[in-house]
DNA sequence: ATTGTCATTACTCAA
DNA sequence: TTGAGTCCATGACAAT
C-alpha cells in the first residue's frame, strides 16, 4: 500500500477515534434517558437497537436493484464508484485492480466485483467498534479450533420443555433496518451471537452477551447491494461466514482478512445457499429460475449447473447422516429428495418429490436425518418420513404472509419431534410431529412483531432466534 | 407461453 | 394517538 494511503488510513482512525468517544459519551447520556423514560407500557423503541450514524444512514436509500435490472434497463452504476459494472467481462473478479476499494472515499457500493474490507462495510462511523466485534469473533473462533468450544453438528439430542421457554426483555434487539431474510447462530457456546441479513443488504450482528461496557452488542455492515438470501456458518471455521444475495453476489467474511471476500459472482439472482457437509469447500446455491450450482472454493469457480426445477430455489438443505442426500424447495410449487451421486445434468431425476399446491418456501431436515419437513403457501406443511421419504402428510397451518413478511419457513429445533414456525398472530406456533398437528404455540407480550425467520441453536437446547420485517431479533431461552 | 398490472396489508417513523 | 410511506411477494387475471 502506498505511504499517502497509510498516512491518510491513520489520520481517518484518529479522527474516527475521537469521534467515536464523543458518540459513546452521547450515548450513555442516551441510555440513562431512556432508561428514565422506560416506563411506557408498550415499548415502541427497544432497550437494544442498532445505531445508525447520521451521516451515514443509507444515503440516498440507494434502491434496490438488481444486477440483471441495471443491465437490461441500461442503467449505469453509480458514476461516483469507479470500476462498477459494464459489461459481464468485468465480474471476473481476477481482472479487477486489486487496490480500488482501498481508497478513502466513505463507502464503497457494494455491487462492485471486489472484495470489502469489514472497515468499509462497516455502518458506523466508529472503527473501534468495528474492530470489537472482529476480536470477539477471532477470540471465539480460536477457541473452537482448539476444541474448546466445539459444537458438533447438530444430533438428535435434548428434549425440550415448550412451557419452559421465555423470551426475556433483554434478548430483544433491532439489530438491522427493515427486513430480515436470514437469522444465524454463531457456532459457539460461550458467547451468544446471531447475524442477520436483511432486505438493503445489510448482515447485523448481536453479541447478546457483549459486555455493558462495549454498548448494546450490535453492530452494522453494508456488504451486500441487496437482499441477503442467505447466511452460512461454517460450523468448523467459525470465522468464516458466507453470504448470498439476490444481485448474485456469494460473499465470505474472513475474519483473518478483515473482510468480505469474493467467493463467487453469479449471472443470476442468488436465492439459497447452503454448505456440503461432506466438503467445506463446496458451496451449493439456487440461482435463476430454478438451477443449483456448486461452487469450489479454492477454485473460485463453478463446477456445476443443474436445472433441478421449475421456478426459484428457496432453500437447500442436507442431512447429517448421509452427505449425497440433498433436499430442495422451489416456488414451482414442489420439494425434492436428491442422490446427488445419481444426478446428472441433462435429465434430473429426483429421488422423491413432494408436489404442493402453491410455491414451497423450505425444506429441512430434521436433526436425525429421518423426517423432511417442508413449509408451503399453500397453508400446509408437508412432513416426510420413511426409509426412502415415501411416507408424506400434510399438516394444516396458515403460511399466508403479505407483502412486507417474508414468508414462514418451518425449522427444525434439537430433535424430531417439534417444528417452529411463525404465525400471523406474533407467535411461533410449534407442530408435533408425533400428533401431526399444532401442539403449542410460543406467545409474549414482548413479541410486538410477527417472526417470520427463524434459528435454532444447534446446541442449546431451547434456545431458538426468531426475526421480525420490522430488523427485530428475539432470542427465546430455556429457562 | 411469457409479460404486465393490480390488490393485498404490517410495520416503522415522523408528526 | 394518527397517518403517511413502504414497494422485488404472490396469485389472479388480463394482455400480448
Amino acid at each position: 500500500m502506498a505511504p499517502e494511503k497509510l498516512t491518510e488510513y491513520e489520520r481517518r482512525r484518529i479522527e474516527n477515534i475521537k469521534r467515536n468517544e464523543e458518540m459513546l459519551a452521547a450515548l450513555k447520556i442516551q441510555s440513562r434517558v431512556s432508561e428514565l423514560s422506560a416506563v411506557t407500557k408498550r415499548p415502541r423503541a427497544q432497550s437494544k437497537s442498532y445505531q445508525a450514524s447520521p451521516q451515514k444512514k443509507q444515503k440516498s436509500k440507494s434502491p434496490v436493484v438488481l444486477r440483471r435490472s441495471l443491465r437490461t434497463k441500461g442503467i449505469p452504476p453509480d458514476s461516483s464508484t469507479a470500476g462498477g459494472i459494464k459489461d459481464d467481462s468485468d465480474d471476473l473478479p481476477d481482472r479487477i485492480a486489486p487496490n480500488k476499494y482501498s481508497q478513502p472515499a466513505p463507502k464503497k457500493s457494494p455491487r462492485e466485483p471486489i472484495p470489502i474490507s469489514m472497515r468499509d462495510a462497516y455502518s458506523g462511523d466508529f472503527d473501534v467498534s468495528n474492530q470489537r466485534l472482529i476480536e470477539t469473533i477471532k477470540d471465539f473462533s480460536h477457541k473452537i479450533d482448539d476444541g474448546d468450544d466445539r459444537i458438533e453438528k447438530r444430533k438428535a439430542s435434548g428434549t425440550v420443555h415448550l412451557e419452559s421457554l421465555r423470551l426475556e426483555p433483554d434478548n430483544i434487539a433491532r439489530v438491522v433496518p427493515g427486513r430480515i431474510l436470514n437469522v444465524r447462530f454463531f457456532p459457539t457456546n460461550n458467547v451468544r451471537m446471531v447475524a442477520v441479513g436483511n432486505k438493503f443488504g445489510n448482515i447485523g450482528f448481536w453479541n447478546v452477551d457483549a459486555p455493558q461496557e462495549d454498548g448494546d452488542g450490535i453492530y452494522l455492515y453494508h456488504p451486500h447491494s441487496g437482499p441477503v438470501s442467505g447466511i452460512v456458518m461454517d460450523p468448523f471455521s467459525a470465522s468464516k461466514m458466507f453470504t448470498s444475495c439476490y444481485d448474485g453476489f456469494i460473499r465470505v467474511m474472513d475474519i483473518e482478512k478483515e473482510m468480505f471476500d469474493l467467493a463467487y459472482l453469479s449471472e443470476h439472482p442468488i436465492f439459497s445457499i447452503s454448505q456440503w457437509p461432506h466438503d467445506m469447500n463446496s458451496i451449493y446455491y439456487g440461482e435463476g429460475s430454478g438451477e443449483l450450482g456448486i461452487c469450489d472454493l479454492r477454485a473460485g469457480k463453478s463446477s456445476v449447473s443443474w436445472k433441478l426445477h421449475e421456478e426459484r430455489i428457496n432453500t437447500i438443505d442436507f442431512t447429517s447422516e448421509n452427505c449425497n442426500i440433498m433436499a430442495t424447495s422451489s416456488t414451482d410449487g414442489s420439494a425434492c429428495i436428491w442422490d446427488l451421486r445419481k444426478v446428472s445434468a441433462h435429465k434430473p431425476k429426483s429421488l422423491q418429490t413432494v408436489r404442493h399446491k402453491r410455491a414451497v418456501h423450505s425444506a429441512y431436515f430434521s436433526p436425525s436425518g429421518r423426517f423432511l419437513a417442508t413449509t408451503s403457501i399453500d397453508n400446509t406443511v408437508g412432513l416426510l418420513s420413511g426409509a426412502n421419504y415415501e411416507d408424506t402428510s400434510m399438516v394444516s397451518h396458515f403460511n399466508h404472509t403479505n407483502r412486507w413478511i417474508s414468508s414462514f419457513r418451518g425449522i427444525w429445533g434439537w430433535d424430531d419431534s417439534y417444528i417452529y414456525i411463525g404465525n400471523m398472530q406474533r407467535g411461533v406456533d410449534v407442530i408435533s410431529v408425533a400428533d401431526k398437528k399444532l401442539d403449542f404455540t410460543l406467545r409474549s407480550e414482548h413479541m410486538t412483531a410477527i417472526p417470520c425467520r427463524f434459528d435454532a441453536h444447534q446446541d442449546k437446547v431451547g434456545m431458538l432466534a426468531g426475526a421480525t420485517s420490522g430488523g427485530q431479533v428475539y432470542i427465546w431461552t430455556a429457562s
